[in-house]
DNA sequence: CCTGCTACCTGATGGC
DNA sequence: TGCCATCAGGTAGCAG
């Protein structure tokens, strides 16, 4: 559930089932879930994880950029689901599916969930220990994230405005699939300098970031999110979605072909005829 | 400091 | 059918 509306749905729906709950127990399935970025120690690492979380009560679901944060009486647990991570929620201590890292409580299991192993769980005094948070720029969702700031932001930045948008230092939240939304709404070719953009075109596409964010987080929201079915945050994207994965199809408004073309080993969906 | 490339994993899909 | 290449919503680590 990679980008933040999907992440921000998950910490919203999460929370009923979470918030002022104690983890029973903490079972570490597949320790490379919980390997630190260093590439060593996930043996001990799961250890420490299972010693820390055992009988901590979850005080808060938080969301920064794209990590979920589950705030315990002692500590924190940091999640980032990278690709294909996600939450899931059990009615037993049974888990079904490829469950990294389950989180028994007295109701229910909260089981984190990637086949692919991507995804991460860290116990962490601190969000802030975290690099990638501590480094996080600005949430798009939030009130610091005003046209004045995109503007200084981007005036800063020579890379390509696609490679700028899924900068996490930057803005934090912004994935593949949004950042191709929101330069086509402001009708901005992917492939100029971030620093290139006229005043005007910050603006425009400071707007079309807020309104793609906003309006798929709606589309998150409503239906809410069923954390027992694991293909919820799937199903609405078809809805807001006008160039991602359209290569080849009509440009939603101007009819011309969509173009895929590569930008730091990722896929960019663009309209040459009307982003410009 | 900034930038660009690759590894990390597994499964689905499409061409031959 | 089988095999191989390519692709997938992300980021850390490293080299230059």
């Amino acid at each position: 559930m990679p980008e933040l509306p999907e992440v921000e749905a998950f910490a919203q729906a999460l929370r009923p089932f979470v918030e002022r709950r104690t983890i029973l127990k903490c079972r570490v399935i597949h320790p490379i879930a919980v390997r630190p970025s260093s590439g060593r120690g996930a043996k001990q690492a799961a250890a420490a994880m299972e010693r820390h979380v055992r009988g901590q009560r979850v005080m808060a679901v938080q969301r920064f950029g794209k990590y979920l944060i589950l705030q315990l009486a002692g500590g924190c647990l940091v999640m980032h689901f990278r690709l294909d991570g996600q939450l899931l929620w059990f009615d037993s201590r049974k888990t079904t599916g490829h469950v990294d890292v389950a989180f028994e409580m007295k109701h229910g299991t909260l089981g984190f969930v990637d086949q692919r192993h991507f995804g991460r769980v860290h116990w962490a005094a601190s969000p802030e220990v975290i690099p990638g948070i501590a480094a996080m720029g600005v949430d798009p969702l939030s009130k610091e994230f005003t046209a004045t700031r995109l503007t200084e932001l981007l005036a800063r930045s020579r890379r390509p405005l696609k490679l700028f948008l899924l900068d996490q230092d930057k803005i934090a939240g912004i994935g593949n699939i949004y950042s191709n939304e929101a330069m086509w709404h402001a009708r901005i070719d992917p492939r100029r300098p971030a620093s290139g953009l006229s005043t005007a075109e910050a603006r425009k596409l400071h707007k079309a970031i807020v309104e793609v964010l906003r309006r798929a987080l709606e589309c998150c929201l409503h239906p809410a999110p069923d954390l027992r079915d694991a293909n919820w945050w799937f199903q609405g994207l078809e809805k807001i979605v006008r160039v991602y994965g359209r290569e080849g199809k009509k440009c939603r408004r101007c009819r011309a072909p969509i173009q895929r073309i590569a930008q730091g080993g990722r896929s960019t969906f663009w309209c040459a005829h009307c982003q410009k």
